[in-house]
DNA sequence: GCGTTGACCCTCC
DNA sequence: AGGAGGGCCAACG
């Protein structure tokens, strides 16, 4: 996260999730705890809302704290979201991304605090 | 500048 | 164990 003063949340939100390694996911509130902004996480999916039509972005490897596909609806298809995650190699049932906490990648943890 | 809105999360019945 | 409700805080109108 470069020069975390001029970048404001938004930007900081994009560049956490362009950092998601391919074939993981994480959760909202796990950006937003790196952040420092750990009760903002209702932030992080507003601000992943301007990132989808950034094709730069893959807002679909952000799920909620369950790995259920919230936000599914706010992508171009009603599946696409799941189609996505299905073609990195994930499972997805009601929803629902199986084996979640196996694929789950905190930005904490991997990246470490800025 | 105030009121509303939300791709969430935690706590309490 | 499961559902309902409140809290948070930044962006939008």
């Amino acid at each position: 996260m470069p020069k975390p003063e001029t970048l404001n949340f938004f930007n900081r939100v994009y560049e956490v999730t362009k950092r998601i390694p391919y074939g993981r996911v994480t959760s909202y509130g796990a950006i937003a705890r790196y952040l420092g902004a750990a009760r903002s996480s209702r932030m992080v999916g507003y601000a992943l809302n301007g990132s989808v039509n950034r094709d730069d972005v893959p807002a679909h490897r952000v799920l909620n704290r369950n790995g259920l596909l919230t936000g599914k609806h706010h992508f171009s298809g009603t599946n696409l979201m799941q189609q996505l995650l299905e073609s990195e190699g994930h499972e997805v049932k009601e929803d629902k991304l199986q084996n979640f906490e196996d694929k789950f990648w905190d930005p904490v943890t991997e990246l470490g605090f800025s």
